[in-house]
DNA sequence: AATAAAATTTAGACAAATCTAAAAAATTAA
DNA sequence: TTAATTTTTTAGATTTGTCTAAATTTTATT
């Protein structure tokens, strides 16, 4: 319980953990591009984690987290998403801003301060980007969403999160008025592009490529 | 400009500003004992910071900051004690508590990221210490302070700050609720052990020792 | 001024995190 | 099922910041 880790240390477990959610076996490579080193950077550090019982590690298969890796990723996941919330909500910060400063707050240690900052901010559920914030036990709610270009027609919804997160993303979204809690309803879908029509409440309809609605998760219950 | 330096690297510049303006030459034995590490060390990395012409050093001399490194102890001073400010407003933290987090909060980057928090804050003048937070250019309001044992008696006055800052210290002013702002007067010194009897407003009186006196500083105008 | 003591620097080593180039293993394709 | 390709690991260096022990320089004392 609440021993240090290095930033980079941190940082390969919360990699870890998020390549884990979406998916599949966890790959030296992947680990490479996310963290943007080299591959025999991180079979080097693979070694150390392992050492340290913060993950299982058999060299070429793959890595998966430990209880307490896990624990520790949660951990960090719940201080940038802290931290994204207090930028945008308390400072004034644009969504598309916040990512790269909350990369450095994440691996500030003290464990009070990041309880205070939850209770300071009034117990947020989700960032800025619409995901959870873990709990201080690191419990995530899980929803049920679905991209926007898997939704039904007609059908009002409300934008619950974005999928890739880049700066050009986001400011894209931004310019399109299209924000997480945004309702919407799917208008039309144009089977040549697989382009979407939708409507926004209070908006003019607009349109929207299949690949910017791949990354918009809606409500769906 | 705003070239990043390594943590360690801004402790040496902070360490170096504070020894600077509390007197004398820095040495490298002051310095070992201010970053708690060997004067081996402490050599070592004055070689590097004189390579990046953030002092000035000559080998068995003393070392003196350049403008440059000036400027930047000024920013980690003012983030530091910006830090302190929100932890104490808006946390909730008591002021011996906040000086260990605000040591690493104080190395986060983002310019943008403090300016904003300075704004949040509404552009506090001192930190909980009662010490002047330098403002975005790193400029310091001088004032005009004493120690309360160099003080006159049966003259009201106010504490503006503390020497000793350690948690010791902080506890013990706490308990006999002397705060920063607080208005007092000094009604009796006594020759025997430079004991000093106060009276704080809307309080009864009460006694501290000169070792205490010494490390409280009140308004002189 | 010579000697002793203290402060400072140098020499050599080490741990953490990274890299490049080469070797080894696994996967895919012929 | 070989051969080619891709992935992963190993070997050996490098950088940063630190350390201990020994050498050097400065400062204080006789
Ligand atoms: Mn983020
Ligand atoms: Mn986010
Ligand atoms: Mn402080
Ligand atoms: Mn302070």
């Amino acid at each position: 319980m609440q021993i240090k880790y290095s930033t980079s240390k941190e940082n390969y477990l919360k990699a870890i953990f998020h390549l884990q959610q979406e998916n599949k076996n966890v790959t030296t490579n992947a680990l490479a591009e996310a963290l943007q080193t080299k591959p025999a950077s991180v079979t080097d550090m693979l070694k150390k984690l392992k050492e340290q019982k913060l993950l299982l590690y058999e060299k070429y298969y793959g890595v998966k987290l430990t209880a307490e890796g896990k624990k520790v990723a949660l951990q960090i996941i719940r201080k940038h998403r802290l931290w994204e919330y207090f930028l945008v909500e308390k400072l004034a910060f644009g969504w598309e801003e916040v990512h790269e400063i909350a990369e450095e707050l994440e691996h500030i240690g003290s464990k009070k301060l990041i309880d205070r900052l939850d209770d300071f901010l009034g117990n947020p559920r989700v960032d800025p980007h619409g995901d959870p914030i873990p709990d201080s036990n690191g419990k995530i709610e899980p929803f049920k969403q679905v991209a926007l270009s898997d939704y039904k027609i007609n059908k009002p919804t409300i934008v619950r999160s974005i999928g890739n997160q880049s700066v050009e993303m986001l400011e894209l979204l931004k310019h399109k008025k299209i924000l997480i809690g945004s309702k919407l309803e799917i208008k039309n879908k144009f089977d040549f592009d697989l382009s979407l029509e939708i409507k926004i409440a209070n908006q003019s309809p607009i349109t929207i490529s299949d690949q910017l609605a791949k990354n918009i998760f809606v409500q769906n219950d």
